[in-house]
DNA sequence: TCTGGGGTCCTAGGACCC
DNA sequence: TCTGGGGTCCTAGGACCC
């Protein structure tokens, strides 16, 4: 196989949630600042700062300390906010390549073929385009594959001398950067292959880019071979400008009290369920398999556990809430273990996945259709009050109001809240 | 002395990503 | 006390079939 000379940019836009908080609060550039995840249970984001003594996916109750002795600010994610500026930096973008990929909320691809000598320049007046336009900052990395534009964007972050933009369409320039970067940080690299690859004493991407083809697929599999195939520059990876069909789909939480009736458990099913037909009808789909699930905390070995998952077919396809909530309800009841003299087991997630994807309008059609005009016009309905008046402005009342199983954010000690909202913040 | 072989389909679980 | 949520892809192994 070829390597390939058509290059590839990948932007990346630089600590993207914390980047998209200090558009709006201006003390909070220069200070360390965190975000944290959905239950403000790990630090998902970090500012430049806070990066010298957090690691990603820290959890908030181990790092307190760290947070308090060094005044950084801890911020709860604001996913509306990060979507939406998400959305006007690919706007940017798509005028600067016609061909673009849009990877993750804060990554795009894009295809600079065709540029030659000034693709560096090009990339160079569309990083400072977004950040004129959105406020944004990014790094540029330019290279024949996917995986190596990857690598190209870490060494545009790392190493000042690049300016934002570093180009690894150059033989010996790769090279040189391919000796100084850890396996670890290469995409598609995880913790599991790393300490793998170090057993053979693989450490530098230069080195995995060495590894003969079929002693890579030993080590790993097909994935980890297509992986040095793609650092020696030969493109595995499909640049994929329109989007794929999507293939599942989920709506899971974790529960800020452990849910030890079933009661309780079948209003948190109830609400995730209804969430999934919702984005299903959202984006006008069918689910043919429904899974649910409900654990206890993996974290506790010490305490009773049970993990119950089960596999149900919609027959018909359906995005009905009263369907899935039926089904769910029903599967979830199966695999109930609590017992009512107390020494039952404590749920603490619960969820939904969604799989067999297809768009309505595909749906095969039934020899005899079940006839339920009135189940459609319900949920129109419910979809058009909570459109208009707010989520969950009308719910299944199996749903409940107590809520007792909801995240922490919603069901916080008046104290913790005080906590964390009294972190200290540095103002220049 | 000693239980067929080969194909497909499905699912659970692992690994990885942001 | 306190450890996110939502995705994709691959593989091994069981079920089933002829």
């Amino acid at each position: 196989m070829e390597q390939s000379d058509r290059p590839i940019a990948l932007i990346d836009c630089n600590n993207f949630y914390v980047s998209c908080e200090r558009l709006f609060d201006v003390s909070l550039r220069g200070v360390p600042i965190i975000v944290l995840s959905n239950n403000d249970g790990c630090a998902v984001a970090r500012s430049e700062e806070a990066k010298q003594f957090i690691k990603m996916g820290d959890p908030v109750f181990k790092i307190r300390d760290l947070i308090k002795r060094h005044g950084v600010v801890a911020l709860s994610s604001n996913y509306t906010l990060y979507g939406d500026v998400s959305r006007r930096v690919t706007e940017v973008l798509h005028s600067y390549s016609p061909r673009l990929e849009t990877y993750s909320i804060d990554e795009s691809f894009v295809d600079l073929s065709g540029f030659g000598d000034r693709m560096e320049a090009h990339a160079a007046r569309m990083r400072d385009a977004v950040r004129t336009e959105t406020g944004i900052p990014t790094c540029v990395g330019i290279a024949p594959t996917k995986t190596l534009a990857k690598l190209a964007n870490y060494a545009a972050k790392k190493n000042p001398l690049f300016s934002g933009v570093c180009n690894l369409m150059d033989q010996d320039v790769r090279d040189y950067v391919m000796r100084r970067i850890p396996i670890g940080e290469i995409w598609g690299v995880g913790s599991a292959t790393e300490a793998k690859l170090k057993a053979q004493g693989i450490n530098s991407a230069a080195e995995l880019r060495d590894l003969p083809l079929a002693l890579g697929r030993k080590i790993g599999t097909v994935v980890l071979e297509r992986l040095v195939a793609e650092l020696r520059g030969i493109p595995c990876i499909d640049f994929e400008d329109v989007p794929p069909q999507r293939k599942g789909m989920a709506v899971t939480r974790s529960a800020g009290t452990p849910m030890t009736t079933f009661d309780v458990l079948a209003q948190a099913i109830t609400a995730h369920a209804t969430r999934a037909a919702e984005k299903l009808r959202q984006h006008g789909l069918v689910a043919g398999t429904m899974t649910v699930f409900y654990h206890t905390n993996p974290h506790k070995p010490d305490r009773p556990r049970h993990s119950f998952s089960r596999s149900i077919r919609l027959r018909p396809m359906s995005n009905h809430t009263f369907d899935l909530v039926d089904a769910a309800v029903a599967a979830a009841r199966r695999g109930w273990k609590g017992d009512p003299s107390g020494n039952g087991y404590g749920y603490t997630k619960a969820g939904i996945i969604l799989d067999d994807l297809l768009a309505e309008a595909d749906q095969p059609a039934m020899l005899f259709p079940p006839d339920r005009p009135r189940d459609a016009r319900l949920t129109d309905a419910l979809d058009a009050i909570n459109d208009r008046f707010g989520k969950k402005t009308m719910v299944l009342a199996r749903e409940g109001v107590s809520r007792t199983w909801a995240t922490k954010a919603d069901h916080r000690s008046p104290r913790y809240t005080t906590r964390i909202s009294e972190l200290p913040v540095i103002q220049l």
